[in-house]
DNA sequence: CGAGTGATTGACTTAGATCAATGACCGTGG
DNA sequence: CCACGGTCATTGATCTAAGTCAATCACTCG
């Protein structure tokens, strides 16, 4: 789902590498956009900071991800990209990636998807905060996850990682999962859940 | 933001219209998708529901909001459609929407960044969702909601549509911009919050 | 073999949810 | 014109789920 595997070979490869020391900036407000970014490692995280010298975090991203594709369709940046840690960034070039899209209606459609896709997890992800419970959140994120099985739900990365995906803290998410396991909701297994026919 | 002033008139002249009873399905996972939906009144979610019939809510669109334009670029839908209340809907359908995206550059770009502007919104919006504390989930919020005078934000609707969209109870986000305000950290005023510059 | 990290569980605290009541402000229909 | 029902805004009291701090065990990787 991340990646950038739906762009065409050729601009791929006019892509450029560049590593940023941690809290150095990648690019900052108001500055003409240069095109999207995708991390290979390390964090790089979108953030406006205010008057008062207060930031605030629109995105953080980390590698694999891609960040500022928005800049595509603006002639500046609205908001700084600064390094969380060392980073090594991948910039797509916007003038030939717009080219392409406009050229390739095939590179076009694939952004689109790839774009309304995108959407829409983050319309569930923000869907299952509104969840005040954390067995429902779990629930909720079990839902969505389950396999072509219908029984299993495999767990992307560690727990830690789910945790905070679920805005949860580690520990509520432990608990949360022995409770259910205790009451013979759901079935530990390793790297994935299985889920429990209820009664 | 929301709507569809960004579709040429020809398309939205093509677009139909239906209205739909509390809790009648507008359309069901595995059903060849039709188009995408524009919320003219009442509320649409888009679920998917468990063998065990516990349904889990993707996303829940109200007026002026759009849902479904994933389905754009698959063939079947992948979660149910209910309306939650009586609710007016607004078909575009899915053959002219593509042909003309294909067709008109300028259509398709409009597209691609209404849904890239989209991902930024909903990313800061979860962005939001993992801080803890009301009063700097509020803070967040101003923080990527001043105007151009960078002293005021205005509150788009209710107090308590805003609570919601900050994952607060409405109780909550009033006991919070009070004491903000006693604190001198911010000044109510009508349908707008003044920011106080930090001592 | 340590050092680092994930997984897990316990004890304690707190912020925010929940329940409840009140006043202000509509619009509307008799 | 005003009484009524509805919703928003606001504040108080109480409760609890989840956060925080802390300790332990298992594991993997140079």
């Amino acid at each position: 789902m991340n990646g950038t595997e739906w762009l065409p070979p050729d601009i791929r490869a006019a892509a450029t590498e560049r590593t940023l020391r941690a809290g150095q900036a990648l690019f900052r407000a108001g500055q003409r956009t240069s095109g999207f970014y995708e991390i290979v490692s390390g964090r790089v995280r979108l953030v406006r900071v205010d008057r008062s010298g207060r930031e605030a975090v629109l995105h953080s991203a980390g590698p694999g991800e891609t960040t500022a594709e928005a800049s595509l369709f603006s002639s500046t940046y609205h908001c700084d990209a600064i390094a969380s840690t060392v980073a090594r960034v991948r910039l797509y070039p916007k003038g030939p990636i717009l080219a392409e899209l406009e050229r390739n209606p095939d590179a076009a459609r694939a952004f689109m998807a790839r774009l309304a896709r995108q959407v829409m997890d983050l319309r569930s992800g923000l869907e299952r905060r509104n969840i005040h419970s954390a067995r429902d959140r779990v629930r909720h994120f079990l839902a969505l996850g389950v396999g072509a099985d219908g029984l299993t739900v495999v767990v992307p990365g560690t727990l830690k990682d789910l945790a905070a995906d679920l805005g949860l803290t580690h520990e509520a998410l432990y608990r949360t999962l022995a409770r259910m396991a205790a009451d013979g909701e759901i079935k530990r297994l390793k790297g994935r859940i299985g889920l429990m026919p209820p009664i």
